[in-house]
RNA sequence: GGGCCUGUAGCUUAGUCAGGUAGAGCGACGGGCUUUUAACCCGUCGGCCGCGGGUUCGAAUCCCGUCAGGCCCGCCA
């Protein structure tokens, strides 16, 4: 069974209604981490639905929380809005400087994600914290926990073996200048928090308006209860022992709610592509990942691996075979009768089949109607070879792989295709790097036997017509002329045309590039 | 120091929760397609399931120990 289905069944015995829920903090770009983040709880939220349960996605942004340091990408006049909410501190513009005509930090940041959410089949219910602290939502939650202040105390100190400071208060009022920071409070009258900050100013904080915060463990713990979340997967980092979620549980609970059952995904690296870009620390972002990949197949990288197991994401080879099986798995589905299986065989498929499922756009889509029929590594050759798109699709019509005119889904395939194979990403062993001259390993690898044959195919070539076909058959006869074996022909032309020992058809890439300069290669070798 | 995760064929891994003859893909190799392939089709090779012990009629699977790798415990998913 697929963990979202697994996870499914769990959360029934809990109840009906489930909520599933992520949490992000906008502090900056959004990246194919965060990507995991959000499926993770979507994709249970929908085998949820997919059970008959009643179940909403939400996405809680963390844009309550405080600015904690000026990034490399701000500038230094960003200094002042430390510890102030990013909801109220103005977006950064193109050289890091605070513009407010760009609206608030914390959008900024999110807008473009939730663009990127929306073509992945994401439509998340958003929920801005500080606005659920702004409707007054979190004060009985605030009042309980600065009532049972020691006790949670307690709980934190004994659980994540952290000493906290005497003045500590579960509550953090915003002071004078906005800031949260080194603002100390001096009492509590419900429903007033009263406070003295880092300047000497005294002032009232309103536990039902956003003029404070809960801190991290407890604003995480309270949110359970106040939206009734019953499922949220949290990266590695809160689910360490002693981290915020075995804190959160039983602060959940002290707050009157019952917690969600804990879970915990492994984070996703991003392997080089490559020395060039692994040097440069080149991070993919979910809009550039959308320009290469299909967005079934963005989804089907997180779905096909179990949460616990780490994700290698590059955008090299293990893209071309993550992609690749997600085509082979859709064309094989019918292959084998259930009773003719192994138990194991068909817990296999079983799992297969669910996240072909849940790697659909929309909830509902039949996986098969997004099936290309080309493998991304034959199409990536072709995307080569063919610079125009008719011609690719003609190669495929004889081929056989599509029957007439390609589809939609096959036409958007060849687009992002050509933009990752024209991009930094594209792996260099995939590429078809045409030579200028006979190289030393190709020398090393041309008997004199196949000079003899690309002596006399240079002839045919200065007179031939210039076209795919006519020109294989040159190639053929020219090697029976010689009495050399078609084989070894190919083989000689793959070593001076591209350096490699093989490669697509040969024809094909002569036939897109001009005469002379396949005869100025072809004369390197007398 | 505390803890989490992982270790199965050259590579990526399924199977571990509910113990019952070790599955798949990629790669490699071979063959076919009377036109080559990084197309397509067929086949072959390849695993002391990290190591040691225990429980069991039976262990990749449960228990104990051990080694190796990755990661988290300073609000970066």
């Amino acid at each position: 069974m697929h963990w979202a289905d697994h996870t499914a069944q769990t959360l029934k015995e809990r109840g009906e209604s489930q909520v599933c829920a992520s949490g992000i903090t906008p502090s900056g770009e959004f990246h194919i981490g965060h990507i995991r983040e959000i499926l993770s709880a979507e994709m249970i939220h929908r085998a949820c639905l997919d059970i008959g349960l009643k179940s909403k996605y939400i996405f809680i942004v963390d844009s309550m929380d405080p600015l904690r340091r000026v990034y490399d990408f701000l500038s230094p006049s960003y200094q002042k809005y430390i510890g102030v909410p990013l909801a109220f501190i103005p977006a950064p513009d193109s050289n890091g400087e605070p513009d407010k005509k760009r609206g608030s930090y914390a959008e900024y940041f999110l807008n473009p994600f939730l663009t990127s959410l929306e073509r992945i089949g994401v439509i998340p219910e958003i929920v801005m914290n500080h606005e659920v602290y702004a409707q007054g939502k979190f004060a009985s939650k605030i009042d309980i926990a600065i009532n049972k202040k020691e006790e949670i105390r307690e709980i934190i100190e004994n659980i994540s073996g952290r000493e906290l400071p005497v003045d500590w208060f579960p509550y953090s009022p915003i002071g004078s200048d906005g800031s949260m920071d080194g603002v100390k409070v001096t009492k509590y009258e419900k429903p007033y928090v009263y406070w003295i900050d880092k300047n000497g100013v005294e002032g009232i904080s309103d536990i039902n308006k956003a003029e404070g915060k809960l801190p991290w463990r407890i604003d995480w713990a309270a949110r359970w209860g106040i939206h009734n979340i019953t499922s949220e997967p949290a990266g590695k980092d809160h689910g360490s022992a002693g981290g915020s979620y075995d804190t959160g549980i039983p602060i959940c609970r002290l707050l009157g709610s019952e917690p969600p059952k804990k879970m915990v995904y492994e984070w996703i690296q991003i392997k080089g592509m490559g020395p060039m870009s692994s040097s440069k620390g080149v991070t993919i972002g979910p809009v550039e990942a959308l320009e290469l990949v299909p967005p079934q197949i963005l989804r089907y990288i997180i779905a096909r691996s179990k949460v616990n197991r780490h994700i290698d994401f590059d955008t090299g080879d293990t893209l071309f075979e993550m992609a690749d099986e997600y085509e082979r798995l859709l064309s094989e589905s019918i292959n084998v009768r259930d009773e003719e299986m192994t138990r194991r065989q068909r817990i296999a498929k079983e799992t297969n089949n669910g996240a072909l499922r849940l790697s659909q756009i929309k909830r509902g889509d039949n996986p098969k109607d997004s099936w290309a029929g080309v493998s991304f590594r034959h199409l990536a050759l072709l995307a080569q070879i063919k610079n125009d798109d008719d011609d690719v699709w003609k190669s495929l019509q004889k081929s056989g792989h599509i029957e007439d005119k390609p589809a939609k889904i096959l036409q958007v395939r060849l687009e992002r295709m050509r933009n990752w194979i024209n991009g930094p990403h594209f792996p260099e062993d995939s590429k078809i790097k045409i030579q200028k001259e006979l190289s030393t390993l190709a020398s090393e690898n041309i008997t004199s036997h196949q000079i003899k044959f690309i002596y006399n195919l240079k002839n045919k070539f200065i007179i031939c017509e210039w076209d795919e076909n006519v020109i294989n058959n040159q190639i053929r006869d020219s090697a029976k002329e010689v009495d050399l074996k078609i084989k070894d022909a190919y083989l000689a032309l793959y070593w001076l045309l591209i350096n490699k020992n093989k490669g697509p058809k040969i024809a094909a890439i002569i036939s897109e590039l001009q005469r002379n300069d396949i005869i100025k290669i072809f004369e390197t070798v007398f």
